[in-house]
RNA sequence: GGAGCUGUAGUUAAGCUGGUUAUAACGCCGGCCUGUCACGCCGGAGGCCGCCGGUUCGAGUCCGGUCAGCUCCGCCA
């Protein structure tokens, strides 16, 4: 008998139709005819009898070949391998007594084969398509059409689907219109590095791709369309995080004649409607509000994980005396209180010295409270008053161990913000399972970039400053409060928005503000200041970022693990080699030329 | 621009203070098997130890550089 090879046997449907998914078939439908199409995950040949497991998107059933159904069928079964596609045909029945599989949800029952179809063969794929396999993320990166094989990212790209409908199912209910803006458009004027596109119309000049579609929102409101909403790729030429890419996705929305109050009401309302159908959570609403200036008082950071309650304490008063130079002459001294730190070993305390130096520390004061005892290597240079005093600002007891961070408050802040974070994994004080929303509100309008010496806007600059701070644009623009709020979930910041300026004057000022002088604000975004000549209503927004809220309802580590086609750290995608060169007969149609390099 | 971690069969990992033929599991190939389900049993193949250079009688192991992936700082809402 001449060798079976599984090419002699590739076809085509031939008209076949699959029934169901490999997810469907129960007891229910036995005896029923059906027809099934997937790929093999596990193939059981017993020689007499062959088991495939049949995989789609779905689920899996198992297929049985046995040469009682059909012979021939059996008999040709023997070549298929893992991956291979295929189409079967047969009955459904209970399995035998004793041979359902609990673990699969149509393991009650399987389809007798009657007559089945390869429809392609598969090469060993690099690595098995099962979740409990540990793969780098070079290969599934490299083969990501193979990994979103596996159900766990399939499953988290299903999710973000859901997850989109369920945002514009809300807004479409709350009588928003989506409307497409140009991807295509002018280099902005503020905030990160643009993406640039040639114009080979128009040689020399450039468009950008857009990092979110602020100009366009507000431009839509003062075209009258009081509420729009958009889930809309943005693009940011900017280095790479553990949830950052250089093209991301904003659920973005304005509306006309509202103040803060109606925008944060919509855009809890929807997140909440979101966790509500996709997870059956409640979040309860309204959400809990801080001030910047307490989020970075009491936590260290502008998006506080408010999970758990661990809070930063200012003792620069209570050590000001001190013959600790360290803590006696610094701008500010703040401490951290860990009930059962004690427990820490110098090797830990090493490690997080370390980790405090990443963000500018020069070390990691300590003091443990062994039963009553300090143990400690500052407690010295501390006079027995000092002590007591730290003792009742801090409420200290046994078991506690406290960290000092001193010196600049940005610094301080950001070291011990950080240890928080950092300590409240390590000590399991952050609960799993739950979901933490607050807003953050009164940020100031703008801070001073020491770099290049001059004010920049916090959020953008057409952010409206609270109306009674105004007046201080012209005088201490340092003290306006800008009208914006942001939205953070488990310490990630996943939405932010404003009131904006809707005043011309006000406009004049702010820019007069940040040192854009007329001529500048005329070429970068003339259009939008004549535009508000023309009545455009007071209207506000908010701008969520999906990547990063579909990270927390999955609970994905990374933002590749919610997009199809992620970026790597370096901003090339594995799979297409992108970016790539282009031939210099593409370059000199658009009127450019590279720098040669190497000489 | 900077810091750290990782890189060994197809995959995931082990490989001690440098020492003879580089291990294991899974996968793959061949054979047997009519109730398996991550099937089982028997047999087999498979390695530029990321790459380049150095130290050494001798390097997977030590040193320098480089490339790639990841995490972070800077940067970025």
């Amino acid at each position: 008998m001449p060798e079976l090879k599984a090419s002699d046997l590739l076809t085509d449907l031939a008209g076949w139709q699959r029934t169901h998914h490999c997810s469907q078939l129960s007891s229910a439908d036995i005896g029923r005819r059906v027809c099934l199409m997937g790929w093999v995950q596990y193939r059981r040949d017993h020689g007499g009898l062959i088991f495939i497991d049949l995989r789609d998107r779905r689920g899996l059933t198992q297929v049985v070949f046995s040469p009682e159904s059909n012979s021939r069928a059996h008999a040709e079964a023997h070549v298929l391998r893992t991956e291979y596609v295929l189409a079967i045909q047969g009955l459904v029945r209970l399995r035998p007594e004793g041979m359902h599989n609990p673990n699969l949800p149509t393991g009650e029952v399987e389809v007798v084969v009657e007559e089945w179809k390869l429809l392609n063969r598969s090469r060993t794929p690099p690595f098995l398509i099962e979740d409990r396999i540990d793969v780098s993320e070079n290969l599934r990166l490299k083969y990501r059409y193979l990994d979103l094989r596996r159900s766990h990212l399939a499953s988290n790209i299903i999710l973000r689907h859901k997850a989109a409908q369920s945002v514009r199912s809300y807004l479409n209910s709350q009588d928003f219109l989506e409307v497409e803006t140009p991807v295509l458009t002018r280099s902005t004027p503020e905030g990160a590095r643009d993406f640039l596109v040639p114009s080979r119309v128009n040689q020399g000049h450039f468009f950008a791709l857009p990092q979110s579609p602020q100009l366009f929102k507000q431009l839509l409101m003062m075209g009258g369309l009081d509420r729009y909403y958009q889930i809309v790729r943005c693009f940011r030429d900017e280095d790479l995080r553990a949830d950052r890419q250089p093209e991301f996705t904003q659920i973005d929305l304005e509306m006309s004649f509202v103040d803060e109050e109606q925008v944060m009401a919509v855009a809890e309302d929807m997140v909440s409607t979101v966790f509500q159908e996709i997870l059956s959570r409640t979040l309860p609403t309204p959400f809990p509000r801080m001030t910047y200036a307490q989020a970075v008082r009491d936590y260290g950071v502008d998006r506080p994980d408010i999970r758990f309650d661990l809070r930063l304490q200012e003792v620069t008063q209570v050590v000001r005396g001190s013959q600790f130079r360290l803590f006696a002459q610094a701008e500010v001294v703040k401490a951290l209180r860990v009930p059962g730190g004690d427990v820490l070993t110098r090797k830990e305390i090493d490690d997080l010295t370390n980790f405090v130096k990443i963000y500018g520390a020069q070390g990691l004061a300590w003091i443990k409270i062994k039963d009553s005892e300090w143990q400690s290597p500052i407690a010295k240079f501390l006079s027995p008053q000092e002590q007591k005093s730290l003792q009742e600002t801090l409420s200290l007891v046994p078991g506690d161990i406290v960290f000092f961070q001193a010196g600049p408050p940005e610094m301080v802040n950001a070291a011990l913000g950080n240890l928080r974070l950092k300590l409240g994994y390590r000590f399991e004080f952050i609960p799993q399972d739950t979901f933490a929303p607050v807003w953050i509100t009164d940020f100031p309008l703008m801070e001073w970039n020491t770099e290049d010496k001059r004010w920049e806007a916090c959020h953008h600059p057409f952010t409206s400053p609270r109306e009674e701070d105004i007046h201080l644009l012209t005088s201490h623009p340092e003290q306006a409060r800008a009208r914006s709020y942001d939205l953070v979930i488990n310490g990630s910041e996943i939405g932010g928005g404003s009131i904006r300026i809707h005043r011309p004057e006000v406009q004049k000022d702010m820019l007069h503000a940040l040192g854009i002088d007329e001529q500048e604000a005329e070429s970068k975004f003339g259009f939008l200041l004549e535009a508000l000549q023309y009545g455009p209503p007071p209207h506000g927004g908010i701008a969520f970022g999906f990547d990063r809220l579909i990270m927390i309802l999955s609970n994905a580590p990374s933002i590749r693990d919610v997009i199809a086609f992620p970026k790597t750290q370096k901003g090339t995608c594995l799979l297409t080699e992108a970016p790539g060169p282009v031939s210099t007969a593409q370059l000199r149609e658009l009127g450019l030329r590279l720098r040669q390099t190497g000489n």
